[in-house]
RNA sequence: GGGAAGUUCGUAUAGUGGUCAAUUACGGGAGACUGUAAAUCUCUUGCUUCGGCUUCGGUGGUUCGAAUCCAUCACUUCCCA
């Protein structure tokens, strides 16, 4: 994997780039729709290429350990050739089912052990094993197991947990070093920040993530209920320590707002399930605002779902007919909001790349993002 | 023509003397959702100037008190002719 940088702002730290991987470009900055199991619920691979135009998207280690398993990823040859994606895969490690399995999980040194949510058998996962696992599934850039600490923590308990992220990054990274990718195509492995909301721990991870010298570098344990402003003012700090010529990925986030703003703090790359999980509960994105389909108000509103959408779904329909389809519980109404949302939301990193590139985006992103988050 | 059962807040239901503006489901309205245990979850759903007001087919009655008991009328369903 390589990263270039093509455009820095002058007023901001946005930044555009892109990251080379063996299953094409990604230009950055990016936003990858989330296939926890090697799905992107309700989106054919075929409208997340030609209509929706992903680049990369992601996997998750933990659900498709579990199910399908390791063994029939092998032999389907990887996850690209499973699912019917040349494009990239970027895995999560399953630190964040640490974080929302909570009940079901053991953290010690070693690693974590969870109980399945499926049927309750026990699991280890080690940074070892992870790296192992994320190596069958073949992902373009693995991720390393970390603790996505909850919000609130406490200093004690963010302070005890980073040193356990720590040192499961070091054995993370040298099994990493140490292993070879199983399908000929090269594989990255990025270390997460954590440290919660606070700023010290905040800057000593990063400075421990950045001595790792890893191709990129991400940013996690955010966007779990903190305040926005403090979620802001822990990316600054940590890119002030995190290389610039590294990508730099916010993990799970988030609203179009979010993205601008981290983008001006310097990220490239997002990933978040809001597009697909709020669309499939009838809500969309547009550059106007938010909708929720469900409202009584759009019942007779028969003007085109999205007039300003760059997908096909946005000219075909109409906002009564959508929300007809919502509200009758019709699955279509879901993958007509999935392909919109993702559309708009790579529509949306379409236009702040062409505006750093042209110099725009400093005038341009604190109106928009005030625009895309009203209700409509 | 004879007999039986029934009529409750949009619909279907629970409630068989006070703890009932009244159960539950659906339907309706709104909200939430941020590295997906979510096609899920939550709230709300008689009126109200928030003190109350008017409700359980209609009317009349019994009772301190009625959705609940009695009478009668209307309507509905079923069975027998």
């Amino acid at each position: 994997m390589k990263f270039k940088i093509t455009h820095t702002d002058t007023r901001t730290n946005a930044r555009t780039g892109v990251i080379s991987t063996d299953h094409g470009d990604v230009p950055t900055p990016i936003f990858m729709p989330v296939g926890t199991v090697g799905s992107v619920k309700g989106v054919h691979q075929r409208e997340l290429s030609d209509d929706i135009n992903a680049k990369i998207i992601l996997g998750n280690t933990y659900h498709l350990y579990l199910r399908p398993g390791m063994d029939i990823i092998r032999k389907a040859g990887g996850l690209h050739k499973f699912i019917g994606w040349d494009r990239a895969i970027l895995t999560d490690s399953g630190g964040f089912q640490v974080f929302s399995l909570a009940e079901n999980r053991k953290i010690t040194p070693q690693g974590v052990t969870f109980r399945s949510h499926i049927d309750g058998s026990k699991h280890l996962f080690t940074p070892e094993n992870v790296v192992d696992i994320e190596r069958t599934i073949g992902s373009d850039i693995m991720m390393a197991l970390d603790e996505c600490t909850p919000y609130p923590c406490t200093y004690e308990y963010a302070t005890k947990s980073l040193d356990i992220t720590h040192k499961w990054l070091a054995r993370g990274v040298q099994h990493f070093k140490e292993s070879e990718p199983l399908y000929g195509h090269s594989q990255a492995y990025f270390p997460i920040v954590q440290g919660s909301v606070y700023k010290d721990l905040r800057e000593k991870s990063a400075e421990f993530i950045a001595n790792q010298g890893m191709d990129g570098n991400a940013i996690g344990g955010l966007s779990v209920g903190e305040p926005v402003e403090m979620m802001y003012e822990m990316i600054e700090v940590v890119n002030n320590i995190l290389p610039l010529d590294k990508p730099r990925y916010l993990m799970g986030v988030g609203t179009p707002a979010n993205i601008i703003e981290g983008v001006a703090r310097g990220i490239d790359m997002f990933d978040c399930v809001m597009p697909t999980r709020n669309g499939r509960n009838g809500m969309i994105f547009t550059s106007q605002g938010t909708i929720n389909l469900k409202n009584e108000k759009w019942k007779d509103d028969f003007t085109e779902l999205d007039p300003n959408g760059t997908s096909f779904v946005d000219h075909c329909y109409t906002k009564a007919y959508v929300r007809h389809l919502v509200v009758s519980g019709e699955r279509l109404a879901a993958q007509i909001a999935s392909i919109h949302n993702l559309a708009f939301y790579l529509a949306l990193v379409a236009e702040i790349r062409t505006r750093i590139a042209d110099g725009t985006f400093a005038d341009w992103k604190d109106e928009a993002a005030k625009r895309m988050m009203q209700r409509l």
